[in-house]
RNA sequence: GGGCUCGUGGUCUAGUGGCUAUGACAACACCCUUACACGGUGUAGGUCGCAGGUUCGACUCCUGCCGGGCCCACCA
């Protein structure tokens, strides 16, 4: 073995080495049983990011304890790379805009600039070790991904489980385009509160808005039903100002008696409780609003203006007819998007739903059945389920993604769907096999041009995968895991468990790991905008991916953890010790065949608490546990087997006369047995060091060729006897040792120890190794003394 | 505003209804012991977020509050 462990070199030459011997491929004709794992693909954004890191460690930690234990892994790997995310980076990438462009255009370009990036983005992954089939791989906008989800959709549509209305959706009138709540972000503006008056029956009713402009398409007016104020309104009519408009006004809880006069008006469509509103008492519609900002001919003069013009001139006419009574600054935070900052409006056009809403109960259900990890994340689910109150919206007004296998007649809009054996298509490009409308005999066709919400297509990841090995589909499918961090589990774990029931009847997997979230130093989130973002390849340059695993080890599933560089360091020590404590070992392995000799008593209390340490890492990694067998582990390496054992056993090596003839041997097969099984607990968590070990030595006389398809340790020495004499012999030893330190001696010094009677009792078997450990000049029988030699 | 969760020596972290509350990093002292000074042996450092309650007894259970995280909702 090399003096010196040096990872930057080693890192690489394991993964090549990896990669050539195929060591983590899925062998479909295996008769082993399968593991398998619906691996989260991440989404392209150039580069891997340290949350990323820290929970596909964590997954892989639990992938590699089942490698070990014998099963056949299923663990692919794919990317998601369509919907907004992807049209951003691509944007960015290529400086330009994706609605000033030529549709397809702009989908080639993102085609084409996520070939150059993809490579180089996987990297990040292998370089830390994740033990991924990187050749089982899936890209969410690949034809078999299309198909898939648009085979999907064409299911749920024949069990009458999706649906076309008109409904209001986020609109961005800059961009001009349909946005998703995650598209959204809170920005806070200085407005008025404007009061403006209301007539009822030639009675001024004051109303507080801040949108005037949406005067026009007033519906109704709203006070909370236990508000006396305005009990006597309750059934009447108002007028509102400016617009000859008679509009009921009625009790609803959900006006807040405190906000502005304690009355308000609902426009369609000023907000979701508008909306809400509006769905409630079946009010009409009137849209003030077009989908470019501008006003509609419903506004009378104001037609045409943009929203803060028409907000202003309204403002003035009010003045003008006294019926502005006083207009209050506020600040206030609405949604605007991300994008461009401009404030959000709801927008009536057709939308395509699922069908959900009617299956809360199952779907608790469904979550119930689920083996969470840790459990209490299922209530995220469960509130979640409970507080739905839509069914899925799944069209979305984009250019990439997964186009809808729908065309429409041009007259009577009747719903054509795509051919299931010509998927995947685009509408756009292809036509519908039929030629004439079945219902109106028309011929023209219109193709949809809203593409699918990337939900719709991820939650279909566990089928997407499984169905690469179709003879295999039935064993991989449903999977035994999902893992995932916890900010997705009402997206992507929801929507895949509700897909999966909805076309299979069955849950996609038994098991959910939910990771945790790294925070910076000061338990803040980590933003690009704050500055504080770590980088994970900073981090495997500068300690090590073996480091950064040992790191990402270091904290419960599901709990956050704070970056501190220091944490990296413990990893960095772990790795010199177990080479240094290995090239110790193996340097006295050298004559070494094999042989099971009579184990010295002290070997066996070794192999022991090794037995103890495998047996409680092995049931922690069957609960999800990674952090309590790494903790463990360490321990026990670093102080039991390196600071004890192989501190007392050295004499057997130098000074062999001293001892029986077998004690060498025996202390050989003991080193050989405990680091061999050190290392193969401590490779789920770093692969990389223990690997070289394993190389360098080991190879050579176990059977797999790499130590992550060795078998897990399954030892049971349990001899109670030499547990109690090794532990009174550590005690005793420990004594020794803070005698010498309190006298500012080295642990060279030789002293004189006494022992009582019943120690020497005990201890009378390892009286020789007991001499040598502690440099006792010699051992006598008494009160129980340490004295130096004079 | 709601849900879940976390808050333990300077920093990070384990933990249980009841022995002197775990370990790591940092600090300090001593030790260059033929694997490792990126080491070893020790020492010091905590009213276990705050305020109540249940209990013979709480860091551990309950309630409220404060602070962090994630998600959701609100934003007339």
């Amino acid at each position: 073995m090399q003096e010196n462990y040096d990872f930057k070199i080693s890192e690489q030459k394991i993964q090549q080495f990896w990669e050539k011997n195929k060591i983590y491929k899925f062998d479909p004709k295996s008769k082993k049983p399968i593991f398998s794992i619906d691996t989260p693909p991440p989404t392209v954004s150039g580069k891997m990011h340290l949350g990323h890191a820290f929970s596909y460690a964590q997954q892989d930690f639990i992938v590699r304890y089942y490698r070990m234990q014998q099963k056949n892994i299923f663990y692919p790997f794919g990317t998601d790379d369509n919907g907004l995310a992807t049209e951003r980076l691509i944007e960015n990438l290529k400086n330009v805009k994706a609605s000033q462009m030529d549709r397809q255009d702009f989908i080639n370009l993102c085609l084409k600039t996520l070939e150059n990036v993809r490579p180089k983005y996987i990297e990040d992954w292998k370089r830390i070790g994740t033990s991924c089939d990187f050749s089982i791989y899936y890209t969410t906008i690949d034809k078999h991904c299309q198909k898939i989800s648009q085979k999907s959709f064409i299911d749920l549509y024949k069990i009458n489980r999706e649906y076309r209305k008109n409904a209001p959706a986020m609109w961005c009138p800059e961009c001009q385009t349909g946005i998703s709540q995650q598209e959204c972000k809170d920005k806070e503006i200085a407005s008025y509160f404007n009061d403006i008056v209301f007539k009822v029956d030639n009675e001024d009713l004051i109303i507080s808005t801040t949108r005037p402009e949406l005067l026009p398409a007033c519906v109704a007016i709203f006070y909370h039903p236990s508000d006396d104020r305005y009990k006597k309104y309750n059934g009447k009519k108002a007028k509102v100002p400016l617009f000859n408009l008679y509009v009921p006004i009625m009790p609803d809880t959900r006006a807040d008696p405190n906000k502005g006069t304690g009355i308000v008006m609902c426009c369609t469509f000023g907000d979701q409780t508008d909306m809400e509103w509006q769905r409630a008492y079946n009010l009409p519609i009137r849209n003030a609003i077009t989908k470019d900002g501008k006003m509609t001919s419903l506004t009378g003069k104001y037609e045409g203006m943009s929203i803060k013009q028409a907000r202003k001139e309204i403002i003035e006419d009010l003045k003008n007819e006294n019926l502005l009574i006083s207009q209050k600054p506020i600040t206030h935070i609405v949604n605007v998007h991300e994008r461009c900052g401009t404030e959000i409006e709801f927008v009536e056009s057709k939308q395509w739903f699922i069908k959900y809403l009617d299956l809360k109960k199952d779907m608790l259900k469904w979550g119930k059945k689920l083996n969470w990890n840790p459990k209490h994340m299922f209530s995220r689910y469960e509130h979640w389920v409970n507080g739905l109150q839509w069914d899925w919206l799944i069209s979305r007004q984009r250019f990439f993604g997964i186009p809808f296998p729908v065309w429409y007649c041009s007259k009577c809009e009747y719903i054509i769907l795509a051919d299931e054996k010509d998927l995947p298509i685009d509408p756009i490009k292809d036509k519908p096999k039929i030629k004439k409308c079945p219902k109106c005999g028309n011929s023209e066709f219109i193709p949809e041009k809203d593409v699918l919400d990337t939900w719709t297509t991820s939650s279909l990841t566990p089928q997407i995968a499984a169905s690469l090995f179709p003879n295999l589909y039935k064993k991989l499918y449903p999977m035994n895991l999902r893992p995932q961090a916890h900010d997705i589990i009402t997206f992507w774990l929801f929507t895949t468990v509700v897909k999966s029931q909805l076309h299979n009847k069955i849950n996609p997997w038994q098991d959910v790991m939910i990771s945790g979230f790294v925070l910076d130093p000061e338990r803040k989130k980590m933003s690009k905008s704050k500055g504080n973002v770590i980088e994970p390849q900073d981090i495997t340059n500068e300690y090590g991916s073996d480091a950064l695993r040992f790191w990402a080890a270091g904290s419960k599933l599901g709990e956050d953890l704070p970056y501190q560089e220091k944490d990296l360091v413990s990893g960095k020590k772990m790795i010199i010790k177990l080479w240094n404590a290995s090239k110790f070992s193996i340097s006295h392995l050298q004559d070494y065949k094999g042989n099971k000799p009579k184990l010295e008593i002290l070997d066996l209390w070794m192999l022991t608490k090794l037995s103890k340490l495998i047996k409680n890492s092995t049931n922690s990694f069957n609960n999800y546990d990674f952090f309590k067998p790494k903790t463990e582990t360490e321990n026990f390496f670093w102080h039991i087997f390196c600071d004890n054992y192989l501190e007392i056993v050295k004499d057997r090596f130098y000074n062999p006369n001293n001892y029986n003839k077998n004690a060498k041997l025996s202390a050989q097969y003991t080193i050989y047995t405990t680091l061999l099984n050190i290392l193969k607990l401590v490779a789920p968590i770093m692969p990389f060091i223990t690997e070289e070990i394993y190389q360098d030595y080991f190879v050579k006389y176990e059977k797999q060729k790499s130590i992550h398809i060795s078998e897990w340790p399954n030892l049971k020495i349990e001899n109670k006897k030499a547990e109690k004499i090794g532990d009174l012999f550590i005690e005793i030893l420990t004594k020794v040792r803070q005698f010498k330190t309190q006298k500012q001696k080295s642990l060279k010094e030789e002293v004189i120890l006494t022992l009582d009677k019943k120690q020497m009792q005990i201890l009378k078997p390892v009286l020789q190794d007991l001499k040598a450990a502690t440099k006792a000049k010699e051992i006598k029988i008494g009160n129980f003394n340490i004295e130096l030699c004079l």
